[in-house]
DNA sequence: AGGTAATGGTTGATTTTGTAACTAACAACA
DNA sequence: TGTTGTTAGTTACAAAATCAACCATTACCT
């Protein structure tokens, strides 16, 4: 069929990560937008908010290599859906600083918790040497930063 | 900020294996797009192709878990840029049988080298060990058989 | 045969995403 | 001041993904 290439479509990274992504993703989703109509975008918005604080948009960006149009959009959702609140900066009024209402808070209590039993499931044919291995390997791959805080970018 | 929560949003599987997912096939899909004007499902369908010789659309879906609709209009695609060629089946006249072009089986030639090279220095930073272990979880999670040939579904 | 269901594949409408241009607010410096 | 350059965020338009309805062909069942 081919030359005497070996190479195997299923051993190829970017394939195999995307696959498992998405595998990964789908019941999850399902929790977060059956539940509460949210999109992917907007869960990871949220997700921030819940576990980090009040930050801006671009900070979530920066953060979580979304594109601003992207944040943009998902803070109109969650703010239409009455999950977050939006104060502008008094120093600097280009700034919106983002926080969760507690309606938010509660979702993001309720997803998180989904999330870690999500995890749980979704590594239990592993032993925890394979899941510490897979969890750096991961990290490394997306670009984020280890023990030290090298988040280098401008 | 949150209760007493000690859930990190980095250490989130699905989270991880997206951003890992984008990260690495950001490169790599720059080769293709700009290369030979291909999308990421044209690529894959052009990868099956390569790699598995002939198939028909059903084939491709099932193994790549990619959505028919996607493959039809990839077909298409990969038809109009003439590296793909589609025969009718004889017996039962729904079934296409796709196959690689000459000038198809080339860039199946070119891109599967570069996707060789694409693997190697996406794991340059790994152990032999690590990336061992990170392709085994990695086809567990895809839902990609091992040994056994335990395709399941349907 | 004839009716119903299932399968392979395509097409069209709606949603989502990506790209680029745009507004508003500030900074820097003449 | 005023002109130029940046930065935060939004909006508009094009590209792409998703979902549902749709042929055509074959299978099943009486």
């Amino acid at each position: 069929m081919n030359k005497e290439n070996d190479f195997d479509l299923q051993d190829f990274l970017p394939y195999l990560l995307n696959r498992a992504a998405e595998e990964t993703s789908l019941d999850f989703q399902r929790r977060y937008k059956d539940r509460y109509g949210l999109l992917r975008t907007d869960w990871r918005v949220l997700f921030h908010l819940g576990r980090y604080g009040q930050m801006t948009a671009s900070e979530i960006g920066e953060k979580a290599r979304i594109h601003k149009t992207k944040i943009s959009r998902a803070v109109r959702n969650l703010q239409e859906r009455r999950y977050l609140k939006r104060t502008n900066d008094e120093m600097d009024r280009r700034f919106e600083h983002l926080e969760l209402t507690r309606a938010g808070q509660q979702v993001y209590a309720d997803l998180s918790e989904e999330a870690k039993k999500h995890d749980l499931r979704t590594t239990a044919g592993f032993s925890a040497a394979e899941v510490d291995i897979l969890r750096r390997c991961l990290k490394q791959l997306a670009g984020i930063a280890g023990e030290h805080g090298e988040n280098l970018k401008k």
